[in-house]
DNA sequence: TCTGGGGTCCTAGGACCC
DNA sequence: TCTGGGGTCCTAGGACCC
């Protein structure tokens, strides 16, 4: 079997509990104890550590709702922090990358890559030699998955990191193994673990008959397009080993952005609101000027805390057209605040608040219209976006903060950010401000 | 007291066009 | 006796992902 030349594969590389894995990168005292890494607001669990897990803390649980008995536990919580992780991750990423040819990074702790023409031992080899190689030099485990096609490599995976025959090695290839055990190993996997069935499509499932990724493999996909649609189809055609999904090595233009947060502590007034849209708007066009792209139409939305039913609920959001479409923070910004405007009512306990840009379109080659509109006046355009470019560049160099609207608000020498969240738990930026570097003496 | 943020794809139905 | 056919665009809603 291992001598046969393999045909077209399928890798999935991923990192185990990557967010605390890479806590654990520069705090040795995690190893080994249960740690879990909190969202946004110090909100819910969206990573845990093996420990975490075996005391039967939940993904995506409220904090709130475990603190307690966790703690007492001797379990460990982090607020997340997402400049080390980005960064861990684009070096890992790039030693992945040196294995094929071909490679798509999927998030911000998945890669697949594409092999074709190796001998299953040779693939066997790479994949070892990649553990071995992203642990030595980053020092995050991860876990390979191979197979024909991106399900069958996804569930490789699940199997590399949960199954016992596999999880060892960490390695799992599926495409070097008979029919019978592949079977098999699928007839152990449920269907709301595959890759693309969520709880609904499970449940759904599980009252025809289907309990098994196995069971998936064998209906007749004309059977499930009838009863589902074209996208459960395809993950059932992938079961079979025929790819239906190919791997994206450039990510597609973005088709929308969104900059959005809940608020440390539940806002009513109109001055923190427009401070906070205001970042929003400044946070979007960034990311759209990082796209080299423009927008013709921006939302802004307001939202009240959904889980308190007690009390008055209100979550309106509006769009405003833009008569030029632009990358501008100051056009943007002025667009948003007069959305928040027909929006804001007094009264409310607002949660949260966000800006959405849809409608991108590449910067270059846009329409303009004959009239400037009030923020973009088309005379200024240039001396606009060359001020834009001037703005991203020094807050890329000299940080974050350093220029900012005076719609966001000032306190001291930063934004005012009274609805910041909460991170009262967050570790040092370790690689990525000299200040937080980690310092070794010698005893 | 305390429940994330940022995305994608598909479908159905209505408006509108030639 | 009896009202075409084919197409696009937009929106809302539903499902999924990490």
């Amino acid at each position: 079997m291992s001598s046969i030349v393999s045909d077209r594969q399928f890798a999935l590389i991923d990192g185990n509990a990557f967010y605390v894995s890479c806590e654990r990168v520069f705090a040795p005292r995690l190893r080994g104890r249960p740690v879990v890494v909190l969202s946004n607001n110090d909100g819910c669990v969206v990573a845990r550590s093996d420990e975490a897990k075996a005391l039967g803390i939940g993904m995506g649980t409220p904090y709130f709702k475990i603190r307690q008995p966790y703690e007492r536990a001797g379990g460990i919580a982090l607020s997340s922090n997402y400049t080390l992780y980005a960064d861990l991750s684009s070096r890992m990423m790039s030693i992945i990358g040196q294995y094929s040819e071909r490679q798509e990074i999927y998030s911000i702790d998945e890669s697949f890559l594409e092999w074709q023409g190796f001998r299953h031992a040779e693939l066997d080899r790479m994949a070892f030699e990649l553990r071995r190689q992203v642990g030595q030099w980053v020092g995050i485990p991860v876990g390979i998955g191979i197979g024909a096609t991106k399900t069958l490599a996804k569930a490789a995976n699940r199997l590399a990191k949960h199954h016992p025959d596999f999880r060892r090695s960490g390695v799992c290839n599926l495409s070097a193994l008979a029919p019978a055990r592949l079977e098999a190993y699928l007839a152990g996997i449920a269907p709301g673990d595959v890759w693309g069935i969520g709880a609904r499509w499970a449940a759904r499932l599980a009252g025809l008959g289907i309990r098994s990724a196995l069971d998936l493999r064998q209906v007749d996909p004309a059977w499930v397009r009838l009863h589902f649609n074209v996208v459960l189809e395809r993950i059932a055609r992938e079961l079979r080993g025929v790819a239906c999904l190919a791997l994206d090595e450039a990510p597609p233009p973005k088709q929308q952005i969104i900059s959005s947060r809940s608020f440390g502590r539940l806002i009513t007034a109109l001055e923190p609101l427009r401070q906070a849209v205001s970042t929003h708007a400044a946070r979007a066009a960034e990311k759209l000027r990082h796209e080299a792209a423009q927008t013709r139409a921006l939302t802004v939305f307001l939202h009240t805390p959904p889980f308190n039913v007690s009390e008055p609920q209100y979550h309106p959001g509006v769009t405003i057209r833009l008569a030029n479409p632009t990358s501008d923070t100051l056009a943007l910004t002025a667009a948003a605040l007069r959305g928040l405007l027909c929006i804001y009512q007094p009264g409310y306990r607002y949660q949260k608040a966000g800006v959405m840009l849809l409608d991108l379109a590449p910067a270059r080659g846009e329409q303009l219209t004959l009239f400037p509109d009030d923020e973009t006046g088309i005379p200024e355009r240039s001396s606009r976006s060359a001020l834009m470019a001037v703005m991203d560049r020094i807050n890329r160099r000299m940080g974050r903060h350093t220029l900012w609207t005076a719609a966001q608000g000032v306190s001291g020498s930063r934004p005012a950010e009274d609805w910041r969240m909460n991170r009262g738990k967050l570790t040092p930026a370790y690689t990525t401000q000299w200040a937080e570097l980690v310092v070794a003496r010698a005893i």
